[in-house]
DNA sequence: TACGCCATGTAACGGGTTACATGATTCA
DNA sequence: TGAATCATGTAACCCGTTACATGGCGTA
């Protein structure tokens, strides 16, 4: 899957295994996230099958780098890749959910506790898409018009982020309210 | 992680492998899920490391069982594993929103069929969780009042997930709509 | 002086999926 | 007659994480 990832960012500009890790981390962290070695790693097996070529290109005084571009077999594969539907519902796996499910036995204060951590984490992660993400995307449009459909679907996934965040806080606010009214203290 | 998941629900009663997969599939699949074969194998694992224990139930006309119980070690592995607290947000990965985000390339038409099989999807799990799910936490309450806590977590765990496709249909809804205003028609 | 950024990678390991293999019973 | 349920497992593979290894430049 994040063999696509990277192919749908080459397919707007060459870029090195640094610069797409860094793309991921500014714009699909939210639902899709990789470790820089296995960015290095995916790209190798991707070359390997032809779908990206690599041009070192060497620099004086700091690292040299190695640029990835798309091929007319990445694009296809890219392509092939977008056309086929998804049939079913993407499965999510949370561990915070799952220890919550199982916390009855932890006692009170131990559960409230994690979830003030999670409330403070997830209160933050919102303040990041109510930031100047918006305006980026704008940005990016007015430099090349042909990017406004892009940047409608950017903003749109961006949206749900935004609303997912919402959603956690919502919830964990509440948790945490019903959990103080109703979890017997730890005797 | 599903180790833990299996510690769960070994300290309410004993299970077998396929039983366990039940329960999970029953309770805990919005949020963490495991093939059959997974769950064998990690029973495997927790027995060699002492968290679990099994005995072997032969059965006429069926096939024989292996049931698997708690040991003490493996319960106090259990509440480690609950005091330790999360103190990252939990990494979500949804590949329709990974297509969707690169799907300017695809064209309206595919994206929109892309997107209203999703909201058929989701709209159909929304129900799951009006159904009768609370009564059977309601339900096991009545039968031994020590689980009301363990209940009431689950409630609220079911509670996330019920608004979890809340917000996935809204926001296939709302993107549909805008796609269809906003996106040229595929030329 | 020490931390963060730029820039690349390898190796060992862990967790999870897919496919394969078996076989009786019950219900439509 | 064929599909679903009960019931167990193995083997190959793939994807991803963690830890290791290197090293110069800019800045606080």
């Amino acid at each position: 899957m994040l063999k696509y990832a990277l192919l749908g960012f080459l397919s707007y500009q060459s870029l090195t295994g640094y610069e797409l890790e860094q793309h991921i981390r500014a714009s699909t962290a939210h639902f899709w996230h990789a470790r820089l070695s296995q960015v290095y790693m995916t790209l190798k097996e991707l070359e390997a099958d032809g779908l990206v070529a690599s041009v070192v290109e060497l620099q004086e005084s700091r690292p040299d780098r190695r640029v990835y571009s798309l091929t007319p077999a990445g694009q296809a594969a890219l392509h092939t890749w977008l056309a086929a539907p998804l049939t079913e519902r993407s499965l999510a796996k949370d561990p915070l959910l799952l220890k919550v499910f199982f916390s009855a036995a932890a006692g009170k204060d131990a559960l409230l506790r994690q979830l003030r951590i999670q409330l403070d984490l997830h209160r933050q992660q919102r303040t990041v898409y109510s930031g100047d993400l918006p305006g980026m995307a704008a940005e990016l449009v007015a430099s090349d018009p042909k990017l406004q459909v892009d940047a409608l679907l950017w903003d749109a996934v961006r949206d749900f982020g935004a609303r997912y965040e919402d959603l956690y806080v919502a919830w964990l606010e509440e948790t945490i309210q019903k959990l103080e009214r109703d979890f017997p203290a730890t005797s």
